[in-house]
DNA sequence: GAGTGGTCTAGACCACACG
DNA sequence: GTGTGGTCTAGACCACTCC
C-alpha cells in the first residue's frame, strides 16, 4: 500500500492520460480535489507536485491547474529507464544479444574518481537491436559486492528487474553524460556504421538507495537512431531551485 | 522575500558547497534542523526536498540526509540555462555573433504542432564561440506577440536576462530534444567542421508560467564539443513517480 | 469579494535503522 | 527503545486572478 498522495498522483495521471481531463483545461481546484479524495490540502498538494515534476500540469496561481501536452518522453534517459522497459513501453521489437560476460574490474579512471577500492566487477557487452537493426551497444561493469553472480540468461533480458525483484537491490539515482566520441573498429562493426564514425556515448554511474555505488554503464549509440527527449523547469536565481 | 523553505534550501545548499557540510556525512536531522532554523517540520522537509531534487543530498529512512558530491552539472541542459548564464559560470571565454535578425514566422510543422495562427516572430542566428573556436550555432524563433521588438546589441547578450528582467517575461519551462543529424554545408562551414559533417541538435519549445508558447530554439553543436549532464533519480513502477 | 494556489504550523502516527 | 525520515491532518494567513 503506497502512499496516499501517490495514489493520487496515479489516479490523476490516469484520467490525464485517458483524457478525462484535457490538455488546456483546468484540474478541479485543490478545495474541490480534497473533498474528491477525502483527504487534506496538503496531500492533494504532494500530489499535484509529482504531476509537476512529470511535466503533466502547470499551475498558475490564482487560477488554477492546467494540463498540459506535448510533453511525451520518447527515450526518457532522465529517468533511469533501462532498454528492456522502454521496449515494453515503445512496443517495439527489441532483441539483446550478450557479447561477452566474464569477470573483470572497474575501469582505473571510474575506481579512482570514486575513490574505490573493492573493484572486482563482473563485464557483460550487449548489442542491442530494434527490427534486426543494431542501435545500441552497453558495456556494463557491476560490482560483485552487490551482484556476486550473473547468468547470460539474466543479461539477456532486463538487468534492472533482476536486481530489483529476485535481488531486493533498491536503485535510486544515477548520474548521466552524454558525449559523442569516434567509436573504435571493433563498435563501428558492431553497430555497422557506414557514414560516419561517431556515436553517442551515454555513460552512467548508478547507485543503490544507501548512496553506495554499483554499476558503471557505457552505452554506444548509433547517432541517427538517438533521440532524448527532456521536460525541464527554470531554475530560479541566487541560490533558487525548481518549482 | 521569498519562501522560508527556499532560504533554508539556499542556506543548506551554500553551506554544502562551502564545504561546512562534508560529502558523505550526514546533514542535521529534521527535528535538529527544525530547532536550528525555528521552522515546522514541514518546512525543512521542504527545503530538504529541494536538494534532493537538485541531487545534493540523498536521504535514507531510519538513518539520515546524506551529502552527496559528484554531482558536477558542467552543461546543465536540462534547466534552461542558456549559453551566457553558463558562461558567467563556467568562467570561459566566449563571444557572441549576431549572423541574422529580420522578422519571420514559426516553421510550419512547429505551429501546426501547437496549433497556433499568431506564428509572427523574430528570427535571430548566433554563432557562439570559445576561445575563438565555434561552438554553436543558435537559430531562434521569438514570438512577436510577446517580444514585439528586438534589437542587435540585446542578441549579442543574454535573451533571457532581457526577457525577464527589461520586459519581465516569466519563463518557466521548455521540452528539449536532443538528435544527431547530417548538417546543412551552411553550418558545417560556420562551425569550422572537417571530420564529419554530423552536428548535435538541441530542439526547444520554451514556455511562460501562464502557459503560452514563446519561443522555439535550433542549436546546433559541434559533435566534438557538445556534453551534457544529468542527474536523475529512479521511476518507480506502476504509474509512481520520483520522489 | 470570492476563488485560486503558495506557504506555514503543531501535532500525530508509522516504518525503518541501530544498538 | 530511541532516533531517524515518510506521511497525513486541520487549520491558518497570504498573494494572485477575475468579476
Amino acid at each position: 500500500m503506497s502512499a496516499k498522495y501517490l495514489q493520487i498522483a496515479a489516479d490523476l495521471t490516469k484520467k490525464i492520460e485517458q483524457g478525462s481531463y484535457i490538455p488546456g483545461s483546468f484540474l478541479p481546484s485543490e478545495p474541490n480535489l480534497t473533498a474528491l479524495y477525502h483527504v487534506s490540502r496538503e496531500t492533494i498538494r504532494k500530489a499535484l507536485n509529482e504531476l509537476m515534476l512529470a511535466g503533466l500540469i502547470q499551475k498558475i496561481k490564482g487560477k488554477g491547474s492546467i494540463v498540459l501536452s506535448n510533453a511525451r518522453f520518447s527515450f526518457p534517459i532522465s529517468n533511469i529507464t533501462s532498454f528492456d522497459e522502454l521496449n515494453q513501453q515503445e512496443q517495439m521489437h527489441a532483441t539483446t544479444r550478450v557479447l561477452a560476460l566474464h569477470d573483470s574490474h572497474l575501469p582505473i579512471n571510474i575506481s579512482q574518481e570514486l575513490n574505490l577500492t573493492d573493484t572486482a566487477a563482473t563485464y557483460i557487452g550487449r548489442l542491442r537491436s530494434v527490427n534486426h537493426e543494431p542501435i545500441v551497444i552497453d558495456e556494463d561493469y557491476i560490482l560483485k559486492k552487490y551482484v556476486p553472480q550473473l547468468s547470460k540468461q539474466v543479461a539477456e533480458n532486463s538487468l534492472y528487474s533482476y536486481f530489483e525483484q529476485e535481488l531486493g537491490l533498491a536503485i535510486d539515482y544515477a548520474t548521466k553524460a552524454i558525449t559523442v566520441e569516434p567509436a573504435s573498429n571493433k563498435i563501428i562493426n558492431q553497430l555497422q556504421l557506414t557514414d560516419t564514425n561517431l556515436v553517442v556515448v551515454v555513460r552512467s554511474l548508478t547507485y543503490l538507495k544507501d548512496t553506495s555505488f554499483f554499476q558503471y554503464t557505457v552505452a554506444s549509440h548509433r547517432p541517427d537512431k538517438f533521440k532524448f527527449i527532456d521536460f525541464a523547469r527554470r531554475k530560479t536565481e541566487h541560490g533558487g531551485f525548481i518549482l
